[in-house]
DNA sequence: GCAGTATGTCAAGCATACTTGGCACATTGG
DNA sequence: CCAATGTGCCAAGTATGCTTGACATACTGC
């Protein structure tokens, strides 16, 4: 699951830990979001995209995920 | 979190386990979501609105949901 | 009455999202 | 030199998405 939180974030301005905040969420969850460690949970994506003003299809790529195969 | 799965699942004239095979679920899943028993992941929601042809945000509302207090 | 289909729900187990708290490293500026 | 800031990562614990398998209900049509 590709996405492009660090950019957006980048964009704005903003650290991790302040992204963090202002989602809800802890430091590292925003840390791991844009190594690619995990992918969100439905709300927190939902949280994101409109934090950023973009579509939730923009924010994050399920077609062209490299990892490991099988999803969900 | 409110979703329109079973209106969009009705829309397309299929059943709950034609939509979680289509999905690559189990049915329990797609029961699960609708009955709004649990949210889905990010990718399952992605596979989901792809299908019907709308965007994450028309099929699921995260903003006025009615669930229990704290999101994520 | 009975079989088949569609749905709702439960329990137990596994996978994973998210937490706190901590540590390491690099960069920057006093 | 030293402190502060930003980032990456780890461990252990909790919450929840998803699984299989099963059972109950209701409806339909033979």
């Amino acid at each position: 699951m590709l996405n492009h939180v660090r950019a957006l974030r980048k964009k704005h301005g903003m650290t991790q830990a302040a992204l963090a905040e202002a989602m809800g969420v802890s430091r590292n969850t925003i840390n791991s979001i844009e190594v690619g460690r995990y992918v969100p949970s439905l709300p927190l994506a939902l949280c994101l995209a409109r934090f950023f003003g973009k579509p939730v299809e923009e924010v994050f790529d399920d077609q062209h995920e490299q990892s490991s195969s099988h999803n969900l």
